[in-house]
RNA sequence: GGCCCGGUAGUUCAGUUGGUUAGAAUGCCAGCCUGUCACGCUGGAGGUCGAGGGUUCGAGCCCCUUCCGGGUCGCCA
């Protein structure tokens, strides 16, 4: 079929230094415009668009005929000399608009169908006929560019882990279901009945277990499977950077990633990272930031006025554990009422019970859902607290500290994306360190692992784990960048006894231990190394360097929120053969 | 599981208090056109108004149920 008409250069890449050559090109028809004797046609491939050119006084009449006869997405060669266009001719927004290619043959490799998308990044359609066109839609050069990018960060990536001596390592696909944590996707045995598989939700156990096996520095491109509800940042099935390293304190383990990190912004993006990296506690992001993954892209903190607002005369404030607030600088010109209550709802939505508001005009005058409420006294001591100045906004949310500090971070987002306050040409990356080891479930009334049941304790808050062990800190750290969690990692347990005592902790009997994670407690007496590692989500970094919006866009074969694909219309009912083999259904009569 | 937004030609959308035969743009098809680049001009085809039920003399529009897409809370160790 192709036989002669092999490309010679690249349709993207055709320039005024190629003037006078004839060259063959391959590609798809982006645009047709027949003018009778003359037919522009665009032909695009991935390295771009080119202009070439049908006329019935440089090509034959059966050439001719041809050009007349494409459409849009058709598939073809073409050959021709490539000309220099006239002055007025030159199309200034494209970059081969300066040349064009005098057709003197060509050849149909394909034809097409009318698409049911135009392939363009002016994007308008609906997003699900995108996605059930897929393979049409990653046609668009936009897409074309963030796949090749995320290519390219996955490769700086792999050669900084090659280059600090990190060994790449598979690890089962087909593993078991875990109690803790996310739901597994299961997968049924068919030389089992009645068992199940269990899809990764991450390679940890496995990756602990080489630490144990001595590989020392494990990294691996690890797919992971969670059956939770999908979001614009959240797929079922998405691609983590694992590694794991022994004889390392956490520094040891946030060097290596920040080195990678370094590397991917420095190669991808030209932007240099400020190295290492900054850090801060949990504790600090949650009464500052009210996030454990803070926005440090503009100010706006929270500040705690609990100890402010005691004997205020305000019951809602004196009643409640704790009240936070924020200062949106200027912010009273700028928000109406009607937005103001808004905000209300969105404090409502985190769970705050309501959000009391203050606003002061330019000359200082005091609009306030709750003022009257307070002593002369009160009110002074709380605009000074939270230095405020005429034209600002103060929101206060009392509630747990938590709920408190939740809802004003949420609050606070909103208003610095609203007032203009983010740089989308930022890149703020920083650690988060110090999380608490475990947190209070309610509905279960037990402890649960806040990162996983793996974490070490710090040394200096070992002695509580059994007294208040709500205290606990872990030697656990987050990498966020502009608000979003890159990655998570921590040093481990690597003493059968100290991880048992935690299996215990989070309310799992022995002999639940020994029945999910015998295994590992045994691997564990027989010479464990000390050890620490980390995950991050390629998806999430490439969505982060390509500035798109939601994940989909990262990835070539996206699932959409119900978490079918619209493309091949996953999942699927199978035959009742297989149910049967699988012995989830029993043989019909 | 909860809440919010959306679904009308291939595509993007409009469609008034419920009222005749549901429109536009673009795309598609045909014809004309030798310098277009969102080419232009002329003509044409194209609709289960997501689906089902209800109210009504009459439903794209109102009501109920349901499906699909998006966002979000829960959830995501």
């Amino acid at each position: 079929m192709l036989e002669n008409w092999q490309r010679t250069m690249m349709c993207g890449e055709v320039r005024e230094s190629n003037v006078g050559q004839t060259i063959t090109l391959n590609g798809w028809v982006q645009r047709t415009r027949n003018l009778g004797g003359v037919i522009f046609v665009w032909l695009r491939d991935r390295a771009g668009i080119v202009q070439a050119m049908f006329n019935t006084e440089t090509c034959d009449a059966e050439t001719f005929a041809l050009g007349e006869s494409l459409r849009g997405e058709y598939v073809v060669a073409v050959s021709g000399v490539v000309s220099t266009r006239a002055e007025k001719d030159i199309n200034k927004g494209m970059e081969t608009g300066a040349v064009e290619v005098i057709v003197k043959s060509a050849r149909l490799l394909n034809a097409a169908v009318t698409p049911p998308i135009y392939i363009d990044d002016k994007v308008d359609e609906n997003e699900a006929v995108r996605l059930k066109y897929r393979y049409l839609d990653l046609r668009r050069p936009a897409l074309q560019k963030t796949l090749r990018l995320r290519s390219k960060a996955v490769s700086a990536i792999r050669r900084h882990m090659d280059e600090c001596g990190f060994t790449e390592v598979e690890t089962p696909i087909l593993t078991k279901s875990t109690p803790e944590g996310a739901r597994d996707f299961l997968v049924p045995s068919r030389l089992h009945p009645g068992e199940f598989y269990a899809l990764p939700q991450s390679p940890q156990i496995y990756k602990q277990l080489l630490m144990l096996a001595g590989f020392d520095r494990y990294y691996q491109l690890a797919r992971c499977f969670r059956d939770e509800d999908s979001r614009a940042d959240r797929q079922p099935e998405f691609t983590q950077i694992d590694l794991e390293m022994s004889f390392v304190k956490p520094e040891d383990v946030q060097a290596v990633v920040e080195g990678a990190f370094v590397r991917v912004f420095k190669d991808v993006m030209g932007i240099d990272l400020p190295c290492p990296l900054p850090r801060m506690t949990w504790r600090q992001a949650m009464d500052d930031y009210g996030s454990d993954k803070p926005d440090t892209r503009f100010e706006m903190r929270l500040t705690d006025v609990t100890e402010t607002v005691r004997g205020s005369g305000f019951s809602v404030f004196e009643s409640a554990p704790s009240v936070r607030g924020i200062n949106a600088k200027g912010g009273a010109a700028k928000l109406s009422r009607k937005e103001i209550d808004a905000l209300g709802e969105l404090a409502k939505t985190y769970h705050a019970k309501g959000l009391a508001w203050l606003t002061l005009d330019a000359e200082g005058q005091v609009k306030s859902s709750f003022a009257k409420f307070l002593t002369e006294d009160a009110a002074k001591r709380l605009l000074a607290a939270m230095a405020a100045e005429p034209g600002d906004a103060l929101f206060f949310v009392a509630d747990t500290p938590t709920v408190a500090c939740t809802a004003l971070g949420q609050i606070r987002l909103f208003l610095g994306k609203k007032f203009g306050w983010v740089d989308p040409q930022q890149y703020n990356l920083l650690w988060v360190t110090e999380f608490p080891l475990l947190e209070w479930d309610e509905d279960d009334k037990r402890f649960v692992a806040m990162h996983h049941p793996f974490t070490s304790a710090m040394d200096e808050d070992e002695p509580y784990m059994d007294t208040d062990p709500g205290r606990v800190r872990a030697k656990a750290y987050d990498l966020v960048l502009n608000g979003i969690e890159m990655g998570s990692g921590s040093i481990r347990i690597h003493d059968s006894a100290m991880q048992s005592r935690m299996f215990g902790l989070i309310g799992l009997s022995a002999e639940e231990a020994q029945t999910r994670f015998g295994f590992l407690l045994e691997a564990f007496k027989y010479g464990t190394p000390p050890h620490g590692g980390f995950a991050f989500g390629v998806d999430r970094l490439v969505m982060m360097l390509s500035g798109a919006e939601t994940l989909r866009d990262v990835i070539a074969f996206p699932k959409v929120q119900n978490a079918s694909c619209l493309m091949m219309g996953t999942p699927s009912t199978v035959s009742d053969d297989q149910l049967t083999m699988l012995h989830i259904q029993s043989a019909k009569e």
